[in-house]
RNA sequence: GGGUAGGUGCCCGAGUGGUUAAAGGGAGCAGACUGUAAAUCUGCCGCCUCACGGCUACAGUGGUUCGAAUCCACUCCUGCCCA
């Protein structure tokens, strides 16, 4: 069976995506006779999407293929409240400016990943009607058919509980939950995805959208991407796997997958990227070293997708260069060096370049023998840097174990 | 507004006048082992210094003291209770 013809639905579903539905049954009938239109929220609290935003593009370009059609809603609006929704601490609040400019990087970004061609996807930015709202307004239109005491039931507030919630932060699940009725009016909206941090929300528009206007709408949540222990994937040391490629670099974003866990491996297949179920699971069941071969499957296809096939094809090539000792070092992180820096000590180059965050680091590292200049231990923090070391210009530094630069002089 | 408990290093969290750059844990980094995996073990883990040592740090500002994260005053912020 094709993915053309398999129900969308079901597609996610098999391929992991689906945590929570309002109504599973239900939502399949829905898929199979209609192309629907349906929305993922995205909050703009940052100039570049992540890992953990990617998945949810990647459901929508699957439902996209089975002919439905995807609002990214962008939170212009719900961005200056902040969601509480899983949260310890308050969002810093973000300025309008911030906000406008995040929400115009999202959709650079996300052009990438959805045919927003002829209307086939649509990205809306709720400040269009949130900006407008009229306190008293809302209140009657919206405000009267949430119960407190539902609202405090909520699982999203849960963590909240400790350190207090403001009033600010507890009416974004009424923002939310507006906004679905919002869509459902202008563009016959009738379903809404997003993380399973987000049900409290979704379920709360879900029930406003059916009371207000008597239609039948839906819900679901999918995974948060999580590796096998638990913990959060997509988290670098430096912070959030970032699609930008000017704030994770693709060579950074290859090796991320690259070295993903044995036991996370299929569920990643399987959730980012389009390969067909049977080969996901055939590369999945690869045991011990030969898993490896499905790690560059994975870090190739992520790759591609987020950067294209250009910068996969690079990051690739540089990976091998580096582990598997042949193809061209062209593409691993370059350092470019002033010709002065030949007879200073290495590690003032290194840690001028950034490459080490202090000198106390880099000398702790080189005592520890975690560096490497052309496959040759330094260990002496004061050696200095020679005309012999580059060849064609060029000298490989290696950090810990997989940490490569490129060295060039100028 | 009143009462009360707090604000410690990336995070959690001990410490209540000196030997405290500050216990412990987590995260992180390096090494060994491996498969660019996981688990485990070892070391490191504020900054500068080859090193001796120096500097900066326990919300902020002043003060007491030979000496303060620790005591006092005021300020700011947070939780809880009362209004």
């Amino acid at each position: 069976m094709s993915v053309e013809t398999k129900n969308a639905y079901d597609v996610l579903k098999e391929r992991g995506f689906i945590a929570q539905c309002t109504n599973e049954d239900e939502v399949r009938k829905l898929l199979d006779k209609e192309k629907i239109t349906f929305y993922i929220g995205f909050d703009p609290t940052a100039d570049s999407l992540h890992a953990g935003h990617f998945i949810a593009l990647m459901a929508m370009a699957h439902m996209q293929r089975a002919g439905h059609r995807p609002i990214c809603l962008v939170g212009g609006g719900t961005g200056t409240v902040g969601d509480p929704s899983g949260r310890t601490d308050m969002r810093k609040m973000m300025t309008d400016e911030i906000i406008e400019h995040n929400c115009n990087c999202f959709k650079k970004q996300m052009s990438r990943f959805l045919d927003f061609s002829d209307g086939k996807a649509l990205i809306i930015n709720n400040g269009e009607w949130l900006r407008k709202l009229n306190y008293i307004d809302l209140l009657r239109e919206v405000g009267a058919h949430f119960t407190v005491n539902r609202m405090l039931a909520a699982e999203c507030y849960k963590q909240r509980w400790e350190r207090g919630l403001t009033f600010l932060e507890f009416n974004y699940m009424v923002m939310q939950a507006y906004d679905f009725l919002e869509l459902h009016r202008r563009v016959g909206c009738v379903m809404q995805m997003g993380g399973d941090d987000q049900w409290s929300n979704i379920i709360a528009g879900v029930e406003l959208v059916r009371r207000k206007e008597e239609g039948d709408v839906f819900g679901a949540t999918f995974n948060l991407l999580t590796k096998s222990d638990g913990k959060k994937m997509g988290k670098t040391a430096s912070g959030a796997l970032w699609l930008d490629p000017e704030k994770t670099s693709p060579y950074d974003f290859y090796q991320y997958w690259r070295n993903v866990d044995d036991a996370d491996v299929e569920k990643c297949l399987a959730l980012l990227t389009f390969l067909p179920m049977n080969e996901v699971h055939r590369l999945g069941s690869l045991k011990d070293a030969e898993i490896n071969e499905a790690k560059k499957v994975l870090a190739y296809e992520v790759t591609k997708l987020v950067h294209g096939e250009e910068e996969a094809e690079k990051a690739k090539k540089a990976a091998e260069s580096l582990f598997g000792g042949k193809g061209d070092t062209e593409n691993m992180p370059t350092i470019e060096l002033d010709a002065s820096a030949i007879g200073t000590k290495l590690i003032d180059v290194l840690t001028k370049s950034n490459i080490f965050a202090s000198k106390s680091e880099g000398r702790r590292l080189m005592q520890q023998n975690g560096l490497s200049l052309n496959d040759a231990k330094i260990s002496d923090i004061e050696y200095v840097i020679d005309d012999k070391d580059f060849k064609d210009n060029v000298a490989i530094v290696k950090k810990g174990k997989k940490k490569y630069y490129r060295l060039k002089i100028k």
